[in-house]
DNA sequence: CCGTCTGTTTGCCGTGGCGCAACCAAGTGC
DNA sequence: GCACTTGGTTGCGCCACGGCAAACAGACGG
């Protein structure tokens, strides 16, 4: 096993609060595992024997409906924890995981949690703190699906991609890593025909520009009046 | 400040794992105080100064849209922390929560609550657990907007009415708190005039019954078919 | 007991966005 | 280089809901 380096690491806040010597030792418990493009890190409804941190790539955290519907809970990015089932009393994954690039994360197992929250109890104190965001976020989108119409929906849902992943290119701001339309209309509730007619009409307006598996935000702060629903 | 007997919450899931001499020293922390019918707990952008359990009564937690539109979060009975907005690392209130009947609760002090979890680890695994359960919940909620149509939302949030607050009545269950029907509304992204209309071809049907502010569901396995979209 | 207020019901109409279908374009494998 | 697959675009018709409007009924205060 390939012993990770802490600096790579230290700084999450998922170890905040903990003693360097302390990183080491639970990094010493992790393995290191590589997830190649288009495969599960983890199963809906599979035992949750592990927790995770990715270091590398990018994740599509998606749940699956009785009638074969697929509704996109979020995507993972370098440095986040995720299935961490175990710690908020589950025994099985409530989503499955998939990786949209090749991926490589830290690999705990689920057993050892107990364990790790005793000896470290900030461990505990920080995974709060993420759930908690989360559950911001899932109230956040909750409350947009109540009372806004898909073109700000999809607004608010590209503008929180270009936060989590965006990176600077010449025309403005790409999500750096391949997302089709029907990723987007999962994570908004709207259907693939839709969310290509509003993308289409932001692009004849120069507001972004498309591709395949691919979003360019040439004017994010137009997008995000947009978003807001004001006059601009 | 009246001390409250430790039998009436030891057994709640948030003191898990705690000797009842640590229960007793945080109950003595802790003052009781009434909310009468119609006055807010906490608001929405209000400094989260303390944290809660709910002795008696209900709660309905909303949040506020900036053009006014209210969507509820969810409804706290008795038993049930909230307000724990410091524990999750937010200095605000995310929401408002207002008693829709005359109810009593549990107060600390926010301030107090990093000396808590430090003296008491096991407080941070179980608010944990809990906001994860509130984390799952949410991930539903944003499944079933975007998946299902009104009529099975509504059947789905009120079935989880029925799950949290039912009663046992001659005449089936009843969700035991004054509701509205903009209230159903507000919990499932429909509006006020299509939850009455759905009540009432329900109520046709036989398998409730309304009045003012009160559902009566009285066939609980039939709605419970609907709200899965099974032939019945 | 009456006026008022709040919650509910119901009809009618308009429409946002979904479903379907056809076509197109860019990768990908052989 | 060609077949095939995967992702994207776009037109058309429809319908589930929302918006508006009007009327109603139980609760509450004076």
């Amino acid at each position: 096993m390939a012993s990770v380096d802490r600096t790579l690491v230290a700084d999450l806040p998922m170890f905040a609060g903990l003693a360097p010597e302390q990183v080491d030792r639970m990094l010493q418990e992790a393995q290191s595992v590589r997830y190649p493009k288009g495969t599960n890190v983890f199963q809906q409804d599979g035992e949750a024997h592990s927790f995770f941190i990715l270091l590398h790539g990018h994740l599509r955290v998606f749940k699956l409906t009785p009638d074969g519907q697929q509704v996109v809970v979020r995507f993972v990015s370098p440095g986040e924890v995720f299935g961490v089932a175990m710690a908020i009393g589950r025994t099985t994954y409530p989503a499955t995981a998939t990786a949209v690039v090749d991926s490589i994360a830290l690999v705990w197992p689920s057993a050892a949690w107990p364990r790790l929250v005793a000896t470290h109890p900030a461990l505990a104190v920080n995974t709060l703190q993420t759930v908690g965001s989360r559950l911001q976020d899932a109230h956040t989108r909750v409350v947009e699906m109540s009372t806004e119409q898909v073109e700000r929906r999809i607004a608010h849902a590209v503008l929180r991609l270009v936060r989590q992943s965006g990176r600077k290119v010449e025309a403005g701001v790409e999500i750096d890593f391949p997302i089709t339309r029907q990723d987007i209309a999962e994570m908004t509730g709207a259907t693939l025909h839709t969310v290509s007619r509003v993308l289409s009409a932001w692009e004849s307006q120069g507001l972004v520009e498309g591709g395949r598996q691919r979003i360019v935000i040439r004017q994010p702060h137009k997008l995000f009046l947009l978003a807001e629903g004001l006059p601009d």
